[in-house]
RNA sequence: GUCCCUAUCGUCUAGUCGGCCUAGGACACCGCGCUUUCAAUGCGGCAACACGGGUUCGAAUCCCGUUGGGGACGCCA
């Protein structure tokens, strides 16, 4: 990238709820455009809306985006030479630049009241009118202005759009251009002296130096207005790419109603940050290499190009995500996945809330083993349960069928008989004991093993043997909160019970 | 109502200069194999260029229209 113009994009919410997927891949696209050019990524708040801001939404959102590791090098709660990054510490830039288009009249003072416009709006409406300023305070002449300054009159300040055409080169849309009639004269700064949005927006743009702004398709006819705001300050506007909407299944826009879309929600679910990324990513935008989708977000990094952004809206879809999850789970040791897993076994009372290295070592392999069978982390407590042997109540049909008859029940007893002389029991020992059991009653196959299994677990199916008892052997010599019963004890239990 | 945007399997998408597309991949679904079981995995199957006109030797790809979807029209962001 050319030096003398790095990129420079930002990230800027409104702390007025949680952050959702659909923002969270908007703040993806510009941390992934930034990393693929070795630019800057900043986190600015837009705050001026008084009445919805709040504190913890910001600090709920700082948490967010560094837990999913989008990381921003300047911004609220890190500083940077383009500060202050709140736009409610940035009133006195926005009260000079208001100061500047009203001095050299490319805005004007409306009196108009709200009720007045309210009004008008209506009527509009009624008359099946496009609902628009009329330009009633364009031309009042300056000395009746002063006169009603100085009365004390409220009013705001109008950007005085020129006529004629307003257009940009969307990195995403193309070239998109509308007539600035359908933009009318917009508000820059309220009756109480506060900015508007799109001039606050334009003021920090210009100012942090940002190059590309990345941001939802929403925003898309606010540019026009922006690039208007831009011209009458006679500055270049940065590049604009626009992201399309996500939608819910139902194809309506996402909301509540479609289970899990704050990402505060899919951490305390058990997903992980790397496919949660992976997957937003692919909404929107495809891998230049068909086929390649499994991509860490590094990788991801190196490979993104708005160029390779879709237009059209995409529906978000859980069962992907899913996947997705399972997919990075499963490619990932438990060893590694401990750390996030840790507070779902705690909160379970599997795991003690400490680390401790043999505790944690049989942890890794335990994960190891039930890993296949979740989708989410907060599944893989429930998954280890495998470990401690259901209660008498819990034994499942199969398992009890498996035992009940005399073939069954005979390979079950010489199993746990043979399991009650051993001392510690590895893999190695276990097979031999399966072995002696095979010679000793003649059965193999599906009637050697599911009544072991049966008499082990309690259950039909489940996870491999050979991995399986082992574990429970180690876990029952272990200092857990919940103790891990012995498998000759707990097999010999499970027969009693059926 | 006016304006803007958009349209490939159920879903995410490949398709960037129109021919290599009897439209490729992934999820989901179905079947088969592997395995003591379940899961995982491997293999295979189902399934789409919204519709109608043009332009062209040739269109998913270009143009126009229709329809569907989304958005804007705030002293919200």
């Amino acid at each position: 990238m050319n030096p003398d113009h790095p990129i420079r994009v930002r990230f800027a919410p409104s702390p007025t709820g949680f952050l959702h997927v659909g923002n969270v891949r908007t703040a993806l696209f510009n941390w992934l455009l930034a990393g693929r050019h070795g630019g800057t990524f900043l986190l600015r708040v837009e705050d001026t809306d008084a009445e919805r801001s709040e504190p913890r939404y910001e600090r709920q959102l700082v948490e967010d985006l560094a837990w999913l590791g989008l990381d921003w090098s300047e911004g609220i709660d890190r500083g940077g030479e383009y500060g202050p990054y709140r736009q409610t510490d940035r009133y006195d830039l926005y009260r000079r630049y208001a100061a500047r288009l009203l001095a050299e009249d490319r805005a004007y003072r409306c009196f108009c009241s709200a009720e007045e416009l309210e009004e008008a709006r209506r009527l509009q409406l009624e008359r099946r009118e496009t609902p628009r300023y009329g330009g009633k305070c364009r031309h009042i002449p300056p000395d009746e202005v002063r006169e009603r300054v100085d009365r004390g009159d409220p009013y705001t300040l109008r950007l005085r759009v020129r006529p004629g055409i307003v257009g940009f080169d969307d990195l995403v849309f193309g070239r998109i251009e509308i007539e600035t009639v359908q933009v009318s004269d917009p508000v820059l700064v309220r009756s109480d002296g506060s900015p508007t949005y799109n001039f606050c927006c334009v003021v920090d743009d210009l100012l942090m130096r940002i190059s590309h702004v990345v941001r939802g398709d929403g925003h898309l006819s606010n540019t026009h207005r922006q690039v208007l705001i831009y011209e009458a300050l006679a500055a270049e506007p940065p590049r604009f790419a626009h992201l399309s909407t996500i939608l819910g299944p139902d194809g309506q826009k996402l909301s509540k109603r479609h289970g899990a879309t704050s990402i505060e929600e899919f951490r305390r679910r058990g997903y992980l940050p790397e496919a949660l990324i992976n997957y937003l990513a692919l909404l929107g935008w495809s891998p230049p290499v068909d086929g390649q989708e499994i991509l860490a977000p590094a990788e991801i990094r190196e490979q993104f190009d708005l160029a390779r952004v879709q237009k059209s809206p995409a529906i978000f879809d859980p069962a992907k995500l899913d996947w997705m999850n399972r997919t990075w789970i499963n490619r990932t040791p438990g060893a590694d996945l401990l750390p996030r897993a840790r507070p779902f076994f705690t909160a379970a009372g599997l795991l003690p809330a400490e680390p401790s290295p043999a505790i944690d070592a049989w942890a890794g392999r335990v994960i190891d083993l039930v890993k296949t069978h979740v989708d989410h982390l907060d599944q893989l407590p429930e998954e280890a349960g495998v470990l401690y042997g259901p209660d008498p109540a819990g034994i499942d049909p199969d398992a009890r069928a498996a035992l009940s008859t005399p073939e069954g029940r005979e390979v079950a007893l010489d199993f746990v008989r043979r399991l009650e002389e051993e001392g510690a029991l590895g893999a190695d020992s276990y097979r031999r004991i399966v072995g002696e059991v095979k010679a000793a009653t003649g059965r193999k196959g599906r009637h050697l093993y599911h009544p072991i299994r049966a008499a082990l677990t309690g259950r039909g199916s489940g996870p491999d043997l050979e991995t399986l008892v082992p574990l429970c052997d180690e876990g029952a010599r272990l200092p857990l909160p919940r103790p891990v019963p012995p498998p000759a004890a707990r097999a010999r239990r499970i027969l009693e019970a059926v």
